[in-house]
DNA sequence: ATTCTTGCAAAGCCTTTGCAACTGC
DNA sequence: GCAGTTGCAAAGGCTTTGCAAGAAT
């Protein structure tokens, strides 16, 4: 919601099918997956499975929640998610036309809050480059209470104190 | 298990008895806890829940699982361990005498390779102080494959092609 | 027509929890 | 003896999967 967006040559509809015809098997492409594509891309924000396939169904989406988690599988491997598996349910955020960037977590709200800084991409190289790491993707998630969360808990303790 | 140690002054025995007999209602120090300190302490290396009680069993001390989950918790809660949550089921790690650190983790092994950067604690008091984040803690985990898979990978690649 | 996908419900995996028996202090 | 701990088994939360019915190519 902060970053700015990367400049791409094809919607991510368009990418997903080309990734589902070029597999060693050509995949199909339901409307199912249309109407998760369409609705993922249609906002910026973390999610988890589950919550989306509930949005969805308010919206009258109709998705099950199986078809929501092989699709998300999907998009992830043809590059359209990224998956961060920081606790107990795994959140998804977009990468097709989204820039690299690392997380700040409040354990509070639950906010994530996104940072980009290049030194982080220095040392990813350099520490592969030492170790001959091939590298397949990272998490950086910085756990803590954001600013808003903390100004309310001060707040609250002036009042416990009256 | 490449890092050098911090120096303690107490073992971490000593420390989490502390930690027991400092909390509001002081807690108690059981055989349990005492066997679970002892053989965690007594090797360097990343677990999860099952895998530590498994092991165990097999060397004699019984606890049962949910001992163990139970214990876990108090230890990181102590600052013996720390919790990196990444993927499915958590890993623990030494945190009491050992150096902050980060991990590259091997998708094909599951090794843990550790690895300090300066760089990145910089990073993370910058990131926190421009967004006025309190942080609690923090996870860097690269995924991929280790020197060594890629090498049998590669070797491997080249059988298949006689 | 064939083969992949869906939806359901069941199973799986990891972790937490209620409760009675037990134990450290 | 009181209050915290254990072990068991059951429940909980999230995700995956077997299978029959349905849909894409």
């Amino acid at each position: 919601m902060e970053l700015t967006a990367v400049a791409v040559s094809q919607s991510p509809e368009e990418k997903f099918r080309e990734f589902l015809s070029s597999r060693p098997r050509p995949q199909r492409y339901t409307d199912q997956q249309r109407d998760m594509v369409r609705y993922i891309f249609s906002k910026h924000n973390h999610f988890d499975a589950d919550t989306l396939c509930e949005e969805m169904r308010q919206k009258g989406l109709n998705v099950s929640r199986a078809t929501v988690y092989r699709t998300l599988t999907k998009l992830v491997d043809a590059g359209l998610l990224r998956c961060l598996e920081t606790g107990p349910k795994k959140k998804y955020e977009h990468d097709y036309g989204y820039p690299q960037h690392e997380h700040l977590q409040c354990q509070l709200c639950g906010k994530m809050i996104e940072f980009q800084n290049p030194a982080i991409e220095s040392v990813i190289r350099d520490v592969c480059r030492t170790h001959n790491f091939h590298m397949n993707g990272h998490t950086f998630v910085i756990r803590g209470t954001c600013s808003e969360c903390n100004r309310s808990r001060v707040t609250k303790r002036r009042l416990d104190l009256i």
